[in-house]
DNA sequence: CGTTGGGCTCACC
DNA sequence: TGGTGAGCCCAAC
């Protein structure tokens, strides 16, 4: 058994990882929201730090501003990939000149 | 242990 | 689905 304290100090970044792997295929969540999740609303940036370092299997893609644009224009990831896997799930994108936007309406991710 | 820097967010023009 | 500016939390150095 291991200890509470043990399962606390887990980095932060891997309980990013771990609840971005439950956002359903077909909808997409804000930084913030994901942050909230993990009980520090204000730790948005810390989760965006987090998807950089995402290992393969976590859908970084569907974690986006809460604006519902796509945060990233051209650092590892380029935004291009992003939306093509975000339309692969089914989520409409749109093409807007400061850049690409998700209806967070109607694709927001809504945890029970 | 202080500083720095992020795929952010909110308040306020 | 404006544009800034300041604050936020955590990990890396």
């Amino acid at each position: 058994m291991r200890s509470n304290a043990q399962r606390s100090a887990l980095p932060f970044y891997q309980k990013v990882h771990a609840i971005a792997k439950k956002i359903p295929r077909g909808y997409v969540a804000s930084y913030g929201q994901l942050a909230s999740l993990l009980a520090t609303p204000r730790a948005a940036r810390i989760v965006g730090a987090a998807m950089r370092h995402a290992p393969d299997d976590v859908p970084w893609q569907r974690v986006i501003a809460s604006s519902g644009r796509i945060s990233i224009e051209n650092i590892e990831h380029p935004a291009e990939e992003q939306v093509r896997l975000l339309e692969k799930d089914g989520v409409v994108v749109e093409r807007r000149e400061s850049g690409w936007f998700v209806d967070m309406k109607k694709f927001g991710w809504r945890p029970k």
